[in-house]
RNA sequence: GGGGGAAUUCCAGAGCGGCCAAAUGGGGCAGACUGUAAAUCUGUUGUCACUGACUUCGGUGGUUCGAAUCCACCUUCCCCCA
């Protein structure tokens, strides 16, 4: 039997922070942040990164522990948050996932492993040339050769994809299929007991995403981006492609207006929790909380004990 | 007061007599997702008894076999002159 461990998800907004802390208070846990962004430092305020106080002596991982300037994948998190909630469970705590990226939780908990090829590595550079000089057409018919199974699959528009599926048969001269159904059927490397969160009505969740904006940049986004190009960030860091510096990053350089800025913040916000929605239903273990109009942490602890006792966790 | 322009489906905006339930973009909704994932990509978006029917293009009334497209009047908005 895989080991036991919690994961508190959802989307944007939706108190998955402040449930874990109180989770991790009741259960004698340690948080293992989830969140593709919060992984950076120094983007405590877009990311609605727990601070030092909100914490509340609870220790956490995975959170402000890269520089922006080097751009995280999937792989090295799921590599190194292993290691970490191993390393709390053999101290006999209770790993607590707490984050809404959904490829990052699922690598994590099943544990199942990339395929070989770095993303990035020299064959990765020479598709991207050719995609660029001779378009897609030529690439597609390549992977429809090699690999119709993902041509199936995929859709030629999706060039990451496409480009990846690539990568991983020249890296390897195994399919990028052939891997993912090996990695399908290998048991998940933990246990997981999900808790969701969301809101019955998506207004509600709208409204709390817009309060939640506003409080950012009245915290001083701004200033946080600003620091981040300070640094020297490249342009093409993964850490600027996060909601709320991409958008500033115009108000920074003039661009766009503060108004102009915030509006666009909110609008990508709630698209981004849609979308977490939908990778998250996808999964049936999970243990869905929901809120009515306001957020009753409260409640929400008293279910989630519920829940975790139903399943022998006390 | 005079002159000119515009009103289109949630929004912006094409269409300018039939091929129009109406391009395109945005937004919404739904979905995908195995090394950039807060990224990337897809589908759908008038109504219904849905391979067909019905109701739409500011309003009313005309012209026409046929109108979102032409004409008249009305309403509203914008611009210029006063």
């Amino acid at each position: 039997m895989p080991p036991r461990i919690l994961a508190v998800v959802g989307p944007t907004a939706c108190g998955k922070t402040s449930l874990g802390i109180a989770l991790a208070k009741r259960y004698h846990g340690e948080v293992v942040s989830a969140d593709s962004m919060q992984i950076y430092r120094g983007m405590t305020i877009g990311t609605a990164a727990p601070t030092a106080e909100e914490m509340e002596g609870v220790p956490h991982h995975m959170v402000a522990v890269a520089d922006p300037t080097e751009s995280w994948s999937a792989a090295r998190y799921a590599a190194e948050a292993g290691s970490i909630v191993d390393d709390i469970l053999a101290r006999g705590k209770l790993p607590i996932l707490v984050g809404g990226t959904g490829l990052w939780l699922d690598a994590l908990v099943k544990g199942h492993g990339f395929a070989a090829g770095h993303a990035g590595g020299e064959v990765r550079r020479l598709l991207q040339a050719r995609l660029e000089a001779e378009g897609m057409d030529p690439l597609w018919a390549e992977l429809e050769r090699v690999d119709p199974e993902a041509a199936k699959r995929l859709h030629p528009a999706d060039e990451k994809r496409v480009l990846r599926a690539l990568e991983v048969y020249l890296e390897t001269g195994k399919t990028i299929t052939a891997h993912n159904e090996e990695t399908k059927a290998m048991a998940p490397k933990y246990d997981a007991l999900w808790i969701g969160l969301q809101f019955t009505d998506r207004q509600d969740m709208r409204r709390l995403i817009d309060l939640r904006v506003d409080k950012m940049v009245e915290e001083g986004l701004l200033e946080e981006v600003q620091a981040i190009l300070a640094s020297g960030i490249p342009a093409d860091a993964t850490a600027l492609q996060a909601i709320g510096y991409k958008e500033f990053l115009g108000v920074a350089e003039g661009r766009i207006s503060m108004e102009e800025a915030i509006a666009d913040v909110k609008l990508r916000s709630r698209q981004y929790a849609k979308r977490q929605l939908t990778w998250l239903r996808k999964n049936p273990d999970i243990h869905w909380i929901y809120w009515e109009k306001q957020r009753d942490f409260a409640r929400a602890l008293q279910l989630s004990t519920e829940i975790l006792s139903a399943h022998g966790l006390s």
